[in-house]
DNA sequence: CTTGAGTCTTTAGTGTACTACAGACCGTAA
DNA sequence: TTACGGTCTGTAGTACACTAAAGACTCAAG
């Protein structure tokens, strides 16, 4: 099929096919004389699976890794499943970031009773002060 | 002050502080004749605020309409709470949105016995068959 | 007066993942 | 044959928050 083709059964545009493929995560199974991209069935599997590793949280880079380990014919389970755990280990860092900056801003929401002129808010205070929460 | 001595007060780059002007975040209370920027006191106020709205994760344009509302006359309280508020329910939804991806890679990882070819892990199955949970 | 550090403006590069556009070429149906 | 839509390459723009570098100017000390 052409790139068109692969484009609307898949959801992803055509730009971000070429891009794709610029990036080194998908290539058309030959070229027309013309220079026309001609891909396979399994275009379409594989670009389910770098849309389905973006929705998991991993990059183009990560997921062109995760493709080529795909592909290695010795390479293990225990490879992608090491990669998916380190993947939840940064994911759970930055969960408690964000729950650490979430709480800071609550405290300071409760804090502020939303009356007065911004010259009391203890919100701004806190910011002005450095370290504060 | 000169901007080299605004840069170690704060700890802030020369470049990061002229990109803040750039910005409208803070400029200098005025210019010499050769062009060199003058600061106050007050500006090491303001770029602290700057950083630890930033640490509380504002962007920069958020922190810019932060800075408005803050020197605002007839600006409340009410204003910059609703703001806060406003930035937890997003960090709420950025922590979901981890948490439900940090859930479906873990439910992968324990399906994952971490033996065998890729050919058979449930990780790279989940990739190329979609929407998998 | 010279030297060296500090500062100036403007422009461009970083990383991520696209997205858009210009200008040319291809393929097919009427 | 003409028209029109699909496709090609290459370049540049988007958002975000910086960061770097070139080339000129300024300032203070010696």
């Amino acid at each position: 099929m052409m790139i068109g083709e692969l484009s609307k059964k898949t959801g992803v545009g055509i730009e971000t096919i070429r891009y794709y493929e610029r990036e080194g995560l998908l290539s058309p199974s030959r070229r027309r004389s013309s220079g026309y991209r001609e891909y396979q069935d399994d275009a379409v599997r594989r670009l389910t699976f770098v849309r389905r590793a973006k929705e998991l949280g991993f990059s183009l880079k990560e997921t062109r890794e995760l493709l080529v380990v795909s592909a290695s014919k010795d390479a293990t389970c225990k490879d992608i499943k090491h990669r998916t755990q380190l993947k939840i280990q940064t994911i759970d860092m930055k969960i408690a970031d964000l729950q650490r900056i979430r709480d800071s801003l609550n405290r300071l929401a409760i804090a502020c009773d939303g009356d007065g002129p911004t010259a009391d808010c203890p919100i701004l205070e806190d910011f002005y002060s450095d370290g504060g929460g």
